[in-house]
DNA sequence: CGAGCATCCTCAG
DNA sequence: CTGAGGATGCTCG
């Protein structure tokens, strides 16, 4: 986990607390983090920090995404090459990291390796990708799957 | 290069 | 059913 004080805002959702940081007014990461350390709400918050609470509040109410942010261009070319993949997946359903293997002529491992970097959950819906056999991992190894498990409840998946 | 990964498949037991 | 082991593509040092 990076260092909290760089956070611009603090999300707190139903499972846990979102870390969010803008970059050039633009939203540039967006991370579960332990705990909050800096208040929820600012006086005066950036619009960009406006218009993700308003999506992020429609994505735990209504499980669904009003419109997606702009986000800040990050990672390799190949990463970026998977997350933008990762968007084109629903609300509610899910794709193996095989079959995103397939569809993007690489391996599975490597898509793995792309969703784990993923900086911005959530909107970059890495929790819809699961393993063949099992539901695969989140935020590294398996600490952190009840969230994954969650979100996926939430979508209606199961 | 070589090692490390949020995998997958096959093959013994 | 379970576990081991090889194949796999990408990234970082």
């Amino acid at each position: 986990m990076h260092d909290p004080e760089l956070f611009d805002g603090v999300y707190e959702a139903p499972v846990g607390w979102l870390g969010i940081r803008l970059e050039g007014g633009k939203l540039g990461e967006l991370d579960w983090i332990e705990r909050p350390r800096q208040s929820l709400r600012q006086r005066h918050p950036q619009s960009a920090i406006r218009q993700l609470i308003r999506c992020l509040d429609s994505y735990f109410t209504n499980a669904s995404f009003p419109k997606i942010p702009s986000l800040v261009p990050s990672g390799t070319a190949f990463q970026r090459r998977v997350w933008r993949a990762l968007l084109q997946i629903p609300c509610g359903s899910v794709k193996t990291y095989g079959q995103l293997a397939v569809e993007l002529k690489t391996g599975s491992r490597a898509v793995g390796q792309a969703c784990r970097l993923n900086p911005i959950a959530i909107l970059i819906p890495c929790h819809r990708v699961v393993a063949a056999a099992d539901m695969g991992g989140y935020m590294g190894a398996s600490g952190h799957l009840h969230i994954k498990r969650w979100l996926l409840e939430h979508e209606g998946v199961y």
